[in-house]
DNA sequence: AGCATCCATCTAATCGTTTAGAATTACAAT
DNA sequence: ATTGTAATTCTAAACGATTAGATGGATGCT
């Protein structure tokens, strides 16, 4: 709890050159230099981050908005992130919002409060459109990830979940499967729209019609997919899915438990494929095909764009759709021969 | 970017009354309360949550310090921590030290700078103990988690690691289980020497010899875990263990896949046990066998400990261990008959 | 009217830094 | 000794809030 006057004292020098040395910010003589550095170490001194951001105007850290960090897709997002801020002599602050319009607010509020420099949003909202819009137009450094808010001017990373969806399909469909269930998740978010569009798109194309039921939402949560799943499994033999493809992998666990439990076999009687390609997917247990977005590619541009506006507040926002990637495991029970070439598509 | 001056100087009253009917400090003429109200909607204004912890000493906000968030048992250590900060109106920083040395002095560097009011560290390990001892000398609000500093007065949670292992082994020798071999984790950790102790004494009283290879690390991790156990699965048929216990779950896939690819059948040629139950060794496709270690009760208990000592710095530090419980699944092959009661151990 | 009381509001100091710009010192050249 | 110049170091004003303590105006009482 020393402060630059303590170490000033008692090295018997002004608290410019403290500052001085502490920063190496002008020439100091190398005897009060000495004394200077030999009082931090001895009263434990750490500047005061706080004293600092105040008077130069910035924190050296910025916010990685998500919205639940119980999600096994997110920490990976924050260590990307935090790779590259530390890269930038900057640290990362996690806010989960939940989803939840007020959350989002108080996150929002380290920006507006001076505590943070910048922030990556990954859980943006329709709903949050005019707080977002808001912020940007008083000149807030911020970037979108994974979620984007469609004809919004400002920088953003996505996966390509259209294609991403569309080539899951397709997949199934090379596979012999025409009733291909969805079990999506929440309406209006921006990635359950994009992936929605891809597997109706592939659908139609196919010509085949989707029922209602083909269609409903698992929140990309377990135990809601594994819900959705039961009543899927339980339609009349002509609307009975033969294949399933899930929001996320977390909700694929989920429809998997749920055919386990109701003596479905997977693949046998049933296709699964998720989406994200978590690292449990990978477990020989588990075995998911599932398709990969790129979230430490992501992150780490989100990032890294999240600098190049701080440093200069005139760029052009761009967005960029990063290519995925379909992973051929067991759950389909066919093999990566069919599987389509990802289609890239980049700067929007 | 708009400041207290701004919003003074816009309702036409001094920065002071603004203050007061922010803060709700004095009360104001119906009249100017309503003009500031008006002026701060207006110009979008939000305090500057700098310069105010500056000058009130104090930032509303904790870090919860962790090795990596990347590992599943850390998010739910901060969800529960989140939960009780907010009940106190304050925020939570996570912060990942990648057990090492400079990255926990960086993140305790945030608690010197004032940037945050405490800390729960849940990273400790006994290289750090001069830092964290220097800190608690010089008054900061500490509090240990998960992993303790076995001597140092300072309020900590952790779980009964020893007598879970205990549990766990007695639970497989019930079961008929002679050579069992623990793939254990880094060196001197708490919950390593812990769990250790309780395996190794468990052993012991059993009079069963341990042979060196059935005390491997495998770092609690995914990984080096898998390569310990195809290790042992290739160990001649005298030494070959029949139960593999587990530092952690993450450790435990990794051993239950090299079984898998070494054609080793689980629970017929092989039991595994795990540490934690994390959400995925339900899957039915997993079903692990595992001690349970309540970390959203000791993520809570350990944040409230630190509000606690945050409103009273002469509390007498305590020390609480909290119960585990086996969870018997399917890689054991037992049923739950033969688990013993988990013994309760409170405040040391 | 004179005075005390009470409210509401204001002025100015403060928190711990950074950093212009002034002041001081050292030293060489005359 | 005087002066000029360069090299150091210092003083003091920010940064944007909070909050004692001062001030001023209204009201009530004698």
């Amino acid at each position: 709890m020393a402060t630059i006057k303590d170490i000033a004292r008692k090295a018997g020098v002004s608290v410019a050159t403290v500052s001085y040395v502490i920063n190496n910010t002008r020439w100091v003589h190398e005897d009060k230099r000495r004394r200077v550095l030999e009082a931090i170490k001895e009263l434990n001194y750490v500047p005061n981050a706080v004293a600092r951001g105040l008077r130069i105007q910035k924190s050296n850290a910025i916010s990685l908005i998500v919205s639940n960090i119980t999600n096994p897709f997110y920490p990976d997002l924050a260590r990307a992130c935090e790779q590259v801020a530390l890269k930038h002599g900057y640290t990362v602050n996690i806010v989960n919002t939940d989803d939840d319009r007020v959350k989002l607010h108080e996150a929002l509020k380290q920006l507006r409060g001076g505590r943070v420099d910048g922030a990556v949003i990954t859980s943006a909202l329709p709903e949050n459109r005019d707080e977002i819009e808001q912020l940007l137009k008083e000149g807030y450094p911020l970037v979108l990830a994974s979620r984007l808010l469609e004809g919004l001017k400002v920088d953003s990373v996505a996966a390509d979940n259209r294609n991403g969806a569309i080539m899951a399909v397709q997949y199934l469909m090379s596979l012999g499967h025409r009733r291909i269930a969805f079990v999506s998740g929440v309406k209006h978010s921006y990635i359950n729209e994009t992936r929605v569009e891809g597997y109706l798109h592939a659908m139609k194309e196919a010509g085949i019609r989707v029922y209602r039921e083909w269609l409903t939402s698992g929140q990309g949560l377990y135990e809601p997919s594994y819900q959705v799943a039961r009543m899927l499994l339980q339609l009349p033999p002509r609307k009975r899915p033969t294949a399933i493809l899930c929001l996320t992998d977390l909700g694929a666990y989920g429809v998997l438990d749920a055919a386990k439990d109701m003596g479905v076999s997977v693949p046998g009687d049933l296709a699964v494929i998720g989406f994200d390609d978590l690292f449990f997917s990978g477990l020989r247990n588990i075995q998911l095909t599932t398709i990969r977005v790129p979230r430490h590619e992501m992150s780490m541009l989100a990032t890294e764009m999240l600098f190049s506006r701080m440093a200069d507040r005139n760029l052009e926002p761009r967005t960029v759709i990063l290519p995925v990637e379909l992973v051929v495991r067991k759950t389909c029970g066919g093999s990566a021969a069919a599987a389509g070439k990802p289609k890239a598509k980049n700067s929007v």
